[in-house]
RNA sequence: GCCCGAAUGGUGGAAUGGUAGACGCGAUGGACUCAAAAUCCAUUGGUAGCAAUACCGUGUCGGUUCAAGUCCGACUUCGGGCACCA
């Protein structure tokens, strides 16, 4: 049976590519349609899976699109640059170019064997000079146009791989390729301007159909964020420093400035600050620190006070002290920061650090704001007794419930005061330590004894109890016998206190933070009252333009593209250096600069690219001058030949253009893009980054190259863990063909679950769609001569053709396979079936199985062969059943099922149901209160 | 911490607000066989019952509705992305 299998699978495969069935041609009739995978990256390993699910599910929509007539692209290719293969290259001795070589090779018959529709007359790999003289090309436009650029810059360094990293490649501190913790190294690096593109790329986003999530994570990478930039002048010198705030609207809080260790004001300024030493040495060790260092240490803040160095406060004329701390970044914004610890969670826990003030410029509000409120400033003291764990509580049982101590400030009382004054009062204990006062509350109530509405300011004010001793309470009147005066622990507190402005002011104490929610402005002069976040924001920004002191700014997190990498493996930048011109293009027909044929291509420590040693490579003339030259010996990172691959596909042959404008047009965008969630950032991103430049210069007729992009799932293995070599559950798909057959797997894997989540290999299921292969071959001694639909299966027939349509659109593969596992059940229960029944169920699970389904077709003489023939179409009128068994409920109860006609009125199924015994039983004795009949669906009788 | 997802039998997973558990796997029983494998047939959410049937059941608590796995609100857990980004 298996050796049958194999030579079905050889025998189809052997006639897709004689007959050029899957080739597409440019410029036809036909309306186009282009699906693509990412190219994969023929590493040593192999083929995995996880490939064979996207390339399958593509597949399957590529075969079923071109039944239906269009003209379908559905190319591949492999990229080839990069790290891995160099390093696979080092540790096997051979050349890269020759490791490569041999992958490709086994990835190639790997995926053969599966029979993909790829078409395999457009395959090309990133490495040829043929397809990477038009990368350079492509870089040449950028620096043409100003684009690329080099600079001096402290970029994420490797020390494993022993090259430079792009921001996106170390993302969390450490090296994407190998997980070593990048260092920060200064180097001079190529640039591209990605950030110049950050609007146009959220924007763009809107003209895509990619999946939310996609969205979100493209949007969170760019990291807009708007605010304004604001000038604070320094105070010893006529000079000003620029900081970026996203709450302008909280410059009254303002009481100390932060700029990154890196800030030039420091080295400008050093002849006026006191403390260099100490700031030099602060500088020196933030530089040993890791970038995961210093994001990791979130809580405890470091820095350093520059002396004899302060700036003013444009707003209120009050002296700011200045500090360095590496919470500051200096690539982002302008390197400094105005602070706000009031309102701001680092600025908080640095102004704790440092015993610096605390103002707070916002009030939470609780309680129901009322017109013709009466306004007073009160406490609510908080006692907590550390040896008893307990906080002390007034109950005030049916008066009030449980509460802290609270009071009214009295005249000339500072809060500490009034504070103690009320414990004492009305409980008697005396010695209290103070540890600290509350950000005030703004609260509004209804006081019933007075009839009048309040506006309290309110603070809290926490205290230790020293010891036990209390001496008697000091009660009016009309307060004694009133309350009880009890101890209580955390969990009673958090119950039983119901009160707003209690609760409030007990978290306050309780847990120290900035306040970052929404509240009314106080101590703030012309905003003082506002409580609607943007509009103080809006009328802030306003006064900084009007008198010059600040301006509206956006800012992006997305950076510059680090586009050099030292290795030796990568397409080499086309740029020499002379001394006399400067950094010069290599002109479009010395193109490419290929990579040299040498031996010594391992990385070197020095962070020099292994180019650098090979001085015959190296040495050249200046295009400009006809001087001496060198050439650049970085080479670009291994996303740069997938930033443009999909566009080379479209004319893959051409050697005058990196595509024809012809071919470009006539393919247009790429109508489906499949490819892994772990690329829905980085290469996505510099893709459509690339796209964009590209058509902003005239070069590709769309400004987006993606239409939809659509991720697959990852494959787990057995049990849910993640296949890997040292668990040794890793699946061979090689394995799996020669033991079940390529359509096993495909429909497998298909079968496997929604194609969008991750999903665990199971031995068993696989053998589960075996089985069910082996029930569709033997299905053929059924087959009858008939041409037309078996009349019992003949509806069936019809949904199962509309259901694998439609599904098959929808990406659910699984639920595709399921309607056909029904249909075959439905196949086998019949003394016979005819030809067209066989026919079209064969050509329904064609893009799944093809090979076997080609076989069976020309065994039983079908017809055409089935890819080559149109896919199987529905009629409508046959979906509709005659009679249809709906469910009769009592009380939303499911109690009897009836069978109803099609034409039967309202009345005529209500009147059925009520003939079932269950329902007589269930409303026996009892009311109907109505009747709801859902015609085709359900009844549902209420009774009470 | 912030932003996305997800949670359904023994298991992978199905269900336009309308009979929860399609389909597959596994399990149990049976047929075939000297026997096993393969294949075929039947049963298979839980509890009670000979049965008819009843009650419970889609992470937890509440709400909307004649009717909620599905919609709304709060929470729990898991997965993913981002993260001193001012």
């Amino acid at each position: 049976m298996n050796e049958n299998v194999k030579e079905i699978e050889n025998k189809w495969q052997k006639y897709w590519e004689e007959h050029e069935t899957f080739v597409a041609k440019n410029g036809e009739e036909k309306e186009k349609y282009y699906y693509l995978v990412e190219f994969p990256y023929p590493s040593g390993a192999g083929l995995h899976v996880g490939h064979v699910r996207s390339y399958t599910a593509l597949d399957i929509m590529a075969r079923k699109k071109r039944m239906m007539g269009y003209n379908v692209l559905f190319p591949i290719g492999w990229d080839a640059f990069g790290a891995p293969a160099e390093q696979y290259a080092i540790k096997n001795h051979i050349h890269p170019k020759k490791a490569v070589e041999e992958n490709i090779k086994t990835f190639k018959a790997q995926i053969q064997k599966l029979g993909i529709s790829f078409d395999w007359s457009r395959e090309f790999s990133t490495t040829d000079p043929e397809y990477y003289k038009w990368t350079q090309w492509q870089f040449l436009k950028f620096f043409e146009k100003g684009m690329a650029y080099k600079a001096k810059k402290n970029i994420n360094w490797c020390p494993e791989c022993k090259t430079g990293l792009s921001n996106e490649d170390s993302s969390g501190g450490v090296c994407e390729r190998c997980g070593t913790e990048v260092v920060q190294k200064e180097k001079e690096q190529w640039m591209l301007r990605m950030s110049d593109y950050a609007e146009d790329l959220i924007d763009g986003l809107k003209d895509t159909d990619f999946q939310e999530r996609t969205k979100t994570a493209q949007i969170n990478w760019i990291g807009k964020s708007t605010g304004a930039e604001i000038e604070f002048p320094l105070k010893e010198v006529d000079e000003k420093l620029k900081v970026y705030t996203t709450r302008p609207d909280t410059i009254f809080g303002v009481t100390f400035m932060v700029i990154a260790p890196e800030h030039p004001y420091i080295d400008l300024y050093s002849g006026l600050i006191t403390n260099m030493d100490e700031i030099i040495d602060y500088r020196e060790k933030t530089n040993r620190k890791t970038e995961f260092e210093r994001t990791q240490l979130v809580k405890d803040k470091t820095g350093v006070k520059i002396e004899g160095l302060t700036v003013i406060n444009p707003v209120n004329g009050k002296e700011v002290p200045i500090y360095i701390s590496d919470y500051v970044m200096m690539n982002y914004g302008t390197g400094a920061i105005m602070a706000v610890p009031a309102h701001d969670q680092r600025d908080y826990d640095f102004a704790k650090k440092f015993g610096i003030e605390i103002i707070p410029v916002i009030e939470k509000i609780t309680g129901k704001v009322h017109e013709d409120e009466n306004y007073k400033e009160s406490i609510v003291a908080i006692v907590y007794d550390k040896k008893k764990n307990q906080y002390l509580t007034i109950n005030w049982h049916d008066l009030g419930g449980r509460l802290f101590i609270g009071g009214t400030i009295q005249d000339g009382e500072t809060p500490e005061e009034c504070a103690r004054r009320e414990v004492e009062e009305e409980t008697g204990y005396e010695n209290l330590r103070y540890i600290r006062t509350t950000f005030p509350v703004n609260h509004h109530y209804y006081a019933f004894n007075k009839d009048k509405y309040f506006e309290i300011e309110c603070t809290g004010v926490y205290f230790e109890l020293e010891n036990d001793e209390r001496t008697e309470q000091k009660l009016d009147e009309d307060e004694k016998n009133c309350f009880d005066v009890e101890w209580v622990d955390q969990q009673t507190v958090e119950t039983e206190i119901a009160d707003e402005l209690h609760q409030t002011i007990y978290l306050y104490a309780v847990h120290e933070t900035a306040f970052t929610e929404d509240g009314k402005m106080v101590n703030s002069e012309f905003l003082d009252g506002l409580t609607n976040k943007k509009e103080s924001i809006e009328k802030m920004i306003d006064y900084l333009e009007k008198e010059n002191i600040g301006t509206r700014k956006t800012n992006y997190k997305l950076q510059d593209w680090i586009f050099t990498r030292q290795r030796f493996w990568g397409e080499p930048i086309p740029i020499v250096h002379c001394d006399k011109c400067g950094w010069v293009a290599v002109p479009e027909e010395d193109l490419p600069v290929e990579l040299p044929d040498v031996a010594e291509y391992e990385p070197t420590d020095d962070g020099e690219s292994p180019l650098a040693k090979i001085t015959s490579w190296v040495n050249t003339t200046c295009p400009k001058c006809g001087g001496k030259a060198k050439r650049e010996t970085d080479t670009m990172p291994n996303w740069a030949g997938s930033s443009w691959y999909w566009l080379r596909y479209m004319d893959p042959h051409n050697d005058k253009e990196f595509a024809s404008q012809e071919a470009l047009r006539y393919w247009g965008q790429v109508d489906w893009y499949n490819g892994g969630m772990e690329h829905a950032t980085r290469h996505l991103l510099y893709a459509r980054f690339w796209n964009q430049f590209l058509f902003n210069n005239g070069l590709v007729p769309f400004k987006e190259p993606f239409k939809v992009r659509a991720s697959h799932g990852m494959i787990l293995g057995e049990g849910g863990v993640k296949m890997s070599k040292s668990l040794g559950n890793v699946i061979n798909p090689d394995d799996v063909v020669n033991t079940y057959g390529a359509d096993t797997l495909r429909t497998y894997e298909m079968f496997i679950g929604d194609y969008e989540k991750e999903a665990s290999w199971s031995e068993q299921g696989l053998k589960g769609c075996r089985r069910f292969l082996d029930r569709v071959i033997k299905l053929q001694d059924k087959v009858t001569d008939s041409f037309e639909y078996s009349e019992k299966t003949e509806m069936l027939m019809n949904k199962t053709i509309k259901k694998v349509t439609e599904d098959i659109d929808d990406l659910k593969f699984n639920t595709a396979v399921s309607a056909l596992m029904i249909l075959l059940n439905e196949l086998e229960k019949q003394e016979t079936i005819t030809k067209k029944d066989y026919r079209t169920f064969l050509t329904l699970l064609n893009p799944f199985a093809p090979h076997i389904t080609e076989e069976l077709n020309e065994k039983c003489a079908l017809g055409k062969v089935i890819c080559e023939s149109t896919w199987p179409t529905y009629d409508v009128q046959k979906l509709v059943e005659e009679t249809k068994v709906i469910a009769v409920q009592v009380n939303g109860k499911v109690r009897a099922t009836i069978e109803v006609h099609m034409d039967d009125t309202e009345d005529e199924i209500k009147k059925k149901a009520l003939k079932e015994e269950n329902v007589k039983r269930h409303i026996d004795g009892k009311e109907i209160v109505k009747t709801i009949v859902i015609k085709g669906k359900i009844v549902n009788i209420v009774v009470k």
